[in-house]
Parts: C-alpha cells; sequence; structure tokens
DNA sequence: ATCAAAATTAAGAATCATTCCTAATTTTTC
DNA sequence: GAAAAATTAGGAATGATTCTTAATTTTGAT
C-alpha cells in the first residue's frame, strides 16, 4: 500500500462526512502537497472495488466515499442534500438478504426525505414539496 | 402536458428496462425525431422532481429511470451491471419507514450481487472477485 | 547493493453526462 | 386574435471522471 493509498484510506475511514473526490482531494494536498487528481480517483476506485471503502450514490451529485462500519442506511434530504446514517436493524438486515440469496456483495438502503432544519427553516415550502409529491413508499 | 413530456413519460413508464436518458432519446426519435436531447434531460426532471417517474443512480452509470409501480428494489449486478426489480414485502417496508418519521419522501434499496448469468459464464472468476471482496453486510 | 522489470504517480488532455443559453415556436390568457 | 408566458431545438458550456504519457518509485531476482 502507498503513501497515496494509506493516506486516502485514512481520510475516509475518519470521515464522517460521506465526502466526495474533490473533498478528499483538498484534505489530502494538506498531508501530501504533490498529490494529483488523478491518483485520488484512481485509488478511491481501487479501495472501492474490494470493498475497504464504500462509494455512494446520489441523483445529481458526485459520488461520495463512505467507510466500512456496522452495516448502515442513508437519510438523504431532498431539500438541503445532507445525508446522514442510520441503524439497519438485524432483523431488516436479514430480511433484505433474504431476497437475494448467496453471492451478495452488499447492500444500499437509503431513505429519502426531508430534514428537520429544512423542515423547521422552510415550513411552507417544504410542505408544499411533500404535498406535491406523489409519494411511492 | 407537452407532447414531448407524453412521449417520455410513455417511454419511462412502458419500459422495463431502467432506461438512461440517452436511451430514452433514442427512443424518442423514433417517434418524434426532431426531439432534443436537452428536452428529454428537462423533462425527466421535472417529471422526477414532481415523482410520476423515479431516478436511480448506480456508481460509474448514467443515472437510470425507472416508472412507480408497486414499491420494488433493485438487484444490482456488480459483474454485468444488470438491474432487476424485487419485490419489497410489506414488513421490510414498514421496517424501513419506522427509521425516518413523517416527511418521508421514497426509500431506495439497492442490493449488489453478482447474477446467475455472471456466475455461470464465468464461474471462477466470480467466486475470486467474491472472495476478495470485503462483505459488508 | 545492483540492475531490470513492474507498478504507481503527477500533470494535464480527453471524454461523457448533464446543464445552460438563446432565439424560435408553441401554448395560454385576455 | 394579439400579447404574454411557457416550452422547445440546437448547440455551447460545465463538471465529474477517466485516460494518456513520461517520470518516479517499488519489487525482486541476482
Ligand atoms: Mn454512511
Ligand atoms: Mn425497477
Ligand atoms: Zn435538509
Ligand atoms: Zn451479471
Amino acid at each position: 500500500m502507498t503513501k497515496q493509498q494509506e493516506l486516502i484510506t485514512g481520510i475516509v475511514n475518519s470521515s464522517r462526512n460521506h465526502p466526495t473526490a474533490a473533498e478528499i482531494y483538498i484534505e489530502a494536498r494538506q498531508k501530501m502537497p504533490s498529490i494529483a487528481v488523478g491518483t485520488v480517483y484512481r485509488n478511491l476506485k481501487l479501495l472501492t472495488s474490494s470493498g475497504e471503502i464504500r462509494k455512494l450514490s446520489f441523483p445529481g451529485q458526485p459520488e461520495r466515499y463512505d467507510r466500512i462500519e456496522h452495516p448502515h442506511g442513508h437519510l438523504h434530504c431532498v431539500a438541503c442534500g445532507g445525508i446522514n446514517d442510520f441503524e439497519i436493524s438485524p432483523t431488516l438486515r436479514d430480511e433484505i438478504l433474504a431476497h437475494a440469496g448467496e453471492r451478495v456483495i452488499s447492500c444500499d438502503v437509503t431513505i429519502n426525505y426531508i430534514c428537520d432544519e429544512c423542515a423547521v427553516a422552510n415550513e411552507n415550502s417544504a410542505n408544499k414539496k411533500l404535498k406535491n409529491y406523489k409519494r411511492r413508499l
């Protein structure tokens, strides 16, 4: 594992913000000013495909990276774009896995919602959004 | 609702392939050769944000669009990139929703795995991939 | 240690998906 | 049926990610 890989792994594993590649690159430059953006992308891809870290996709945003800790899902606020973790109970996990048989690698659970901050900050607008939305649950 | 919107909605709702914007554009041109690619993107965005259709994000792929039928999750083969639907049981749905309180808009459940076809087509390679992978369930 | 082969990197060009801009066209309102 | 508002086609612009290449670092056999 090269210095660059170690640095990048460390940044992802110590972050609780689900950072993008660009954000990881900015942080990496603090410790290693010569690092190239392509190196960050390449190593993020390597680390992801070996399962060292986790890659998250949200519509309209650049990809985000997450550490692998206890399995958890994500609450995604459609108003501010914020992403928070939530616990996946063993029951829920087993229910999900029962659907897929063997050869399962991982699973991603994302709940799209309007977070508390956005709801109080802009109550009428958030409520309108929620009301106009054709919900699918 | 304009002719273009109607056409695009129809294509998404009649497709079972989770098509990308580019694929929808190609199909749209069959019926309306003058339609512009920007129009497809703009209307897909409008339809998505009003909840008429559903937008799916998978790492490293362009965004995909899905009709809204009974709630379902997605099985994503990491080998071939194929995407298939799976039923979400009411139990599973309720478990998921219990995590998010009110103000929920939708939820996405994706299981990453290696599909049957890929497993038999390239048994040793798929098994190696599965073995080298640090699973997170 | 010494050298050659293999892997990784920095830098920046290239690509791909998506959005933005503008003038023309269509739809709505009065 | 004219004026105003909304939508479109077409293409330029943007942003994220990958690709290319030459230089540097690591590996590993002598
Ligand atoms: Mn997380
Ligand atoms: Mn589907
Ligand atoms: Zn929010
Ligand atoms: Zn497959």
